[in-house]
DNA sequence: ACCTGAACACCGTTCAAGT
DNA sequence: ACCTGAACACCGTTCAAGT
């Protein structure tokens, strides 16, 4: 039979290797969370020992640490033919989605202790997308740090909410409201009631505010900064 | 003479209660890192066996859903004395301070799907500062989620990085950008260079300035949508 | 070169038994 | 009412042994 590059045929034939070590753990994360993978869930689904996967990853670590660089390769990259707001906004979508499809990741500390080609590949061209947009080295640091805890932080808020349907959220809203002593807390009660059990409310919803907010601030700081205006071209990369 | 741990103290006292338990787990994730926490170091911690601390503590997730909202016990509530610019600062600063002396509370689910006393308090107080500077219900949703983000994303941010003294900072910064291929990541290294290992460089002092840009952006809302404003003391509180 | 079985030092949690 | 010892069903990881 030809060959199938697939994870099946290469499971089947007990041939195992780190990308596909790499992309099992990454399914069974999100399928089953985090807290499911164990090194011997691993191997059950790869129909191997768990003593198998430490001769293609050098331990758990190793392995979270590859998972997360996984993930930062999914994250689109500012384009060179934006504007550095739209480029800078596109990326920032972009990177939550990809916290929300992989919510495991949010809060795994490896990206900031072991970053890996990716990760730092991600952050270079943000911040190479701020230099040039004409932003002083210490303001696209504060850029970069502002927006990047914005996104990390409301990706862990979604991740951490106890609903993620709308049906979910009207149920626990209305639990909520019903538990809540209502006098104690009267403007959580408030909003509850007035804007979460509002149909068609969504947490995810609240995203692009914040970050029109934070990049509305950015361009104000730009156009109040000439000066610091970096010299086009000085430092460029290929696409 | 030298101070008394908890564990004499608790142990020589023979008896335990929740109050105690809740104590010595938090000193030891503040101590040893939330990893240290298990069942069994706590109890040896409080001269006892782990089993005992099922006597005041359901489970596990229990204890660190207690934990949490003991932390968000310490945050400064914001002040009805203080214009809501202020106030809102002060809590945020206030709220950042607290996720650093207790950094493992960073990302812990349990503020989010099960929140305690305390967190409902401090939510109730943040949402009524703002209504009651004239956001409308949905802008003081919006308002919430983006600087609670941000905090818990600067909060995150800053727990996992590598270093956390000026000298960890320096040597960090050195080895990274020895091993860093420069040609690879220019801005990246650019940044390293003459931002991180500038003197006096500290990644917590990037917090005010994220911190500004949302609150000025906030101001900027409120100006603009006068209309929404909250009739003046329909919900008040005592404090 | 890769995979495995057995083993080690851990986990959270239960439960009957003690006081 | 509170504490304990033993036990259960898990963890990550090592290592000698197999192929």
């Amino acid at each position: 039979m030809a060959r199938l590059s697939t994870k099946t045929e290469a499971a089947s034939r007990g041939r195992l290797n780190r990308e596909l070590v790499l992309g099992a753990a990454i399914a069974l994360a999100d399928d089953s969370g985090i807290e499911s993978l164990t090194m011997r869930r691993l191997g059950e689904e790869l129909g191997v020992e768990a003593m198998s996967l430490y001769n293609h990853v050098a331990n758990k670590e190793d392995l979270l640490n590859a998972m997360v660089d996984a993930v930062f390769n999914e994250i689109e990259l500012p384009l060179h033919s934006d504007d550095w707001k739209t480029a800078i906004r596109k990326r920032s979508v972009s990177f939550r989605d990809t916290l929300s499809r992989h919510p495991w990741a949010t809060g795994l500390k490896d990206s900031g202790t072991n970053p890996g080609p990716a990760t730092l590949r991600h952050h270079d061209r943000v911040i190479g997308t701020l230099r040039n947009a004409g932003f002083s080295i210490a303001m696209a640091a504060h850029a970069f740090s502002a927006l990047d805890s914005y996104i990390y932080g409301f990706a862990m808020q979604e991740k951490n909410l106890p609903f993620h349907t709308q049906e979910e959220t009207a149920a626990m809203a209305h639990a909520m409201l019903a538990q809540l002593p209502v006098n104690d807390y009267p403007y959580l009660a408030e909003l509850t009631a007035e804007h979460v059990l509002q149909p068609g409310y969504s947490y995810g919803d609240e995203f692009p505010l914040g970050l029109d907010l934070l990049l509305d601030g950015l361009e104000g700081w730009l156009e109040r900064h000439p000066g610091d205006r970096h010299p086009q071209g000085m430092l460029t990369e290929s696409a």
